[in-house]
RNA sequence: CGGAGUUUAGCGCAGCUUGGUAGCGCGCCUGCCUUGGGAGCAGGAGGCCACAGGUUCGAAUCCUGUAACUCCGACCA
């Protein structure tokens, strides 16, 4: 037990710090180093897998829903952006410049793409001449700059890894098909992948994206009551097919603007992840995520070693075979105790151990990563008990995480009741808003709070602006956020 | 970008007040031993003290500047 205490001191307790706890969990879990830039970071390979299967399964989603990758340059040249004028105004503080190669200074200076709505409906200005060309549904998956002034690892890194959908449709009503079909897609991805349930709606005019007529979003709960933005997407309406002279003839042999689709998902749901998920004990991987999903420790004396290691061969064998993932520690440098700690850390949903005292009992033991519950298990059932395991994992990380996100949500009437619930109770509050920007500035100023978004389903509708106590046109998500 | 703090071995830290040849724990290497919740013993390797200037006979230590990181604000995915 006092060694126990031992590794609980490495990492600083949520309760304690969680941004301690954070950086603590994703530098010792080997996710990410810091490099040598300012806000930039390593993924290394622990963290960068994680990146891929996200990558894998997003990528399937997109495939099915009709869409298809293609890429994109790097370089923006700066007239393109010039072209949307509240395009560039929102991310022209964060932009870096290429200004000259070698000795020579260019002719045009050319931003590093925070996003590439600007390039990328250049190109489509020129693909696109026919409502037969329609829709073009286009993914990239790239790296994007922003520089901002302030960063985390994972949630908000100057440079970061993201895809980028890039649709245009021939009339209104298909593209916000494709916004709002496209956020579906996101909350499933990430409800029943992640296991981080969601809350979808509308972004308000002033939080919405720089160019777009309409932003959706998906809002997460991190453990210390804090909002992660887990994946956008924006109806552009006509707005950069005319700044890009997106147009196409129509069979009524008229010429008319494309309407325009973007949404992305980045690297920062990683961020989210950890923090949905992890406790005092490290990270906490989703099984449908986890690039390992059980690790089996060999245990016992050098006298069983060839024995214990033959049946741990073997199940390794079995659980592959039935398709889960499954890797083996057979290394005899370090303790099973130093084992049993490091994978916790690590956040792999299933441990299984199996020594000599379970090959005379014809079993191994399985300990969950959600629960520590230890469950001996037949070596016969092993495939089909691993399975369901997983399967039950997953499922109560998330319905965990949804009980989390109900205990720290509440309904409130008045700006004190609002900063109470973000400031003491650590979480969210739906309140009334009369649709004046300058309640919404007020809230933030007062609590530190923004909107999140709009719900499409609220759990009650609130009559009344949490500002001005006038008549509520929105029911919205208040929270602090990252 | 404003406020506060940090930067000394791979990691976590002491040393700085009062300048004088760099220290601890963990980790690492070798050997022995050991395996059911971060084992033990013995021997060993490893640091231009973040970087650049300055003061001084002499700087990890004092002064100036720069960078990166952490926290708190404003900006954002």
């Amino acid at each position: 037990m006092a060694k126990d205490k031992e590794f609980v001191q490495a990492i600083t307790p949520q309760g304690e710090d969680f941004s301690r706890w954070y950086i603590d969990v994703i530098t010792k879990a080997n996710l990410m180093d810091y490099a040598p830039v300012r806000g930039c970071i390593v993924f290394k390979p622990d963290g960068f897998a994680l990146w891929e299967a996200v990558q894998r399964e997003l990528d399937r989603r997109f495939k099915e829903t009709g869409h298809r990758n293609a890429y994109f340059p790097l370089f923006i040249p700066e007239s393109f952006l010039q072209k949307e004028k509240e395009h560039v105004e929102g991310f022209n503080p964060e932009l870096p410049w290429v200004t000259e190669v070698g000795d020579e200074k260019l002719e045009e200076r050319l931003a590093v793409r925070p996003t590439s709505e600007t390039i990328i409906g250049h190109m489509y200005s020129q693909w696109i001449q026919s409502y037969r060309d329609l829709p073009l549904l286009i993914n990239q998956w790239a790296n994007v700059v922003r520089w901002e002034k302030r960063t985390l690892p994972f949630l908000r890194t100057s440079e970061f890894l993201w895809q980028e959908g890039h649709t245009a449709h021939a009339t209104e009503q298909e593209a916000r098909e494709e916004t709002e079909r496209m956020l579906a897609v996101y909350t499933d991805f990430v409800e029943n992948e992640l296991a981080i349930p969601v809350l979808q709606g509308q972004k308000t005019p002033s939080e919405q994206f720089p160019g777009a007529v309409a932003t959706y979003s998906i809002e997460a709960m991190m453990k210390d009551g804090k909002a992660v933005q887990a994946g956008t997407s924006h109806y552009l309406g006509e707005n950069f097919a005319r700044s890009f002279d997106i147009r196409f003839l129509d069979k009524d042999n008229e010429r008319k603007y494309a309407h325009t689709t973007s949404w992305g998902l980045s690297t920062r749901i990683l961020g989210a992840m950890i923090m949905v998920h992890g406790d005092d004990r490290g990270l906490q991987l989703p099984p449908r995520i986890a690039p390992t999903q059980v690790m089996i420790i060999p245990i016992g004396p050098a006298k069983a070693r060839a024995q214990v290691l033959e049946a741990a061969q073997q199940i390794q064998t079995t659980l592959r075979t039935a398709g889960i993932r499954t890797d083996m520690d057979a290394s005899e440098d370090v303790s099973p105790g130093w084992k049993f700690n490091e994978y916790e850390l690590r956040g792999i949903p299933i441990r299984l151990e199996i020594g000599p005292r379970d090959l005379e009992a014809g079993q191994a033991i399985i300990v969950r990563r959600d629960s520590g519950e230890k469950l001996p298990v037949a070596l016969a059932d092993l495939g089909t008990r691993v399975d369901e395991l997983l399967i039950d994992i997953q499922a109560s990380m998330l319905e965990n995480a949804r009980a989390f996100l109900r205990n720290h949500s509440r309904a409130v009437h008045s700006i004190e009741q609002l900063h109470e619930v973000v400031r003491t109770e650590k979480g969210f509050a739906l309140a009334g808003w009369c649709g004046d920007a300058a309640c919404e500035a007020k809230v933030k100023e007062e609590t530190g709070a923004t909107s999140r978004n709009i719900p499409f389903s609220p759990p009650e509708r609130m009559p009344t602006c949490v500002a001005c106590q006038k008549d509520a046109a929105y029911t919205v998500w208040f929270g602090r956020s990252y």
